[in-house]
DNA sequence: GCAATAGGGGAATAAATTATCCCATAGCAA
DNA sequence: TTGCTATGGGATAATTTATTCCCCTATTGC
């Protein structure tokens, strides 16, 4: 696993929010989830930007900060199911005013964006 | 300036909100801007794990968002103000609903973060 | 002449994060 | 025997982001 050099400094809420919510695919792991795209594949159908690989990765990171949880069903070939814990289950309102934001502003925030790419 | 290699995708306001807000340093900036540190000596004071540069960076960034102003006065020295324009005030109660999570759940996000660092 | 002031930024480098590639499991079907 | 299925993960490369270091402005005051 990696080893940090820099330490984190978690002072306030904004640091440890940050901390479980940073990570291109994470904050949209846990919306899909929550929307009941719950195996792996579906949810990578719905986010094909994302390798196989990363989202395997946040979505362990996101289940060992116990926002998710990971069911394994014995069989060939496998079956999972991720499924957000209740303490996940508090982010959704989070991140809902997120989308929100982003929403009402969609056109100013596009083409301020694309100004500058 | 640098050039991306990977192609931005757009397609949701999560993605739009991700794109002004990610960066290390930019809600605390923005944070403390509406809290009225707003020239750059006394930013640098509130968040003194970042450097100057990336301060710098980062708050051209927020400017060119049309998130935040920059007034500067002609004397010597310098001196320098930045301040929330009324878009940039609109994400303060966003910030806010983040900040609020963390608070509340600080001390289990404290010991899941730092079990796994 | 020289330091102090408050701020800005280029260049090189380090650190952190994400992507790419390729292999593995275990049973069933053609 | 080969290929399909859904999933997991190691190794390494590429990309993005942040840090470090050092130099610049123009005035006031010693």
């Amino acid at each position: 696993m990696y080893e940090r050099k820099i330490p984190l400094n978690l002072n306030c809420g904004l640091d440890l929010i940050g901390e479980v919510l940073y990570g291109k695919w994470k904050i949209r792991l846990l919306w899909f989830i929550n929307e009941g795209y719950q195996r792996p594949s579906e949810l990578q159908r719905k986010i094909p930007d994302a390798s196989r690989r990363v989202l395997n990765i946040q979505l362990k990171e996101l289940e060992g900060h116990d926002l998710v949880t990971k069911k394994i069903y014995p069989v060939v070939p496998p079956k999972v199911e991720y499924a957000l814990t209740d303490f996940g289950k508090t982010l959704i309102p989070v991140i809902s005013v997120l989308g929100k934001w982003g929403d009402e502003n969609e056109e100013r925030l596009r083409s301020l964006i694309l100004k500058d790419s």
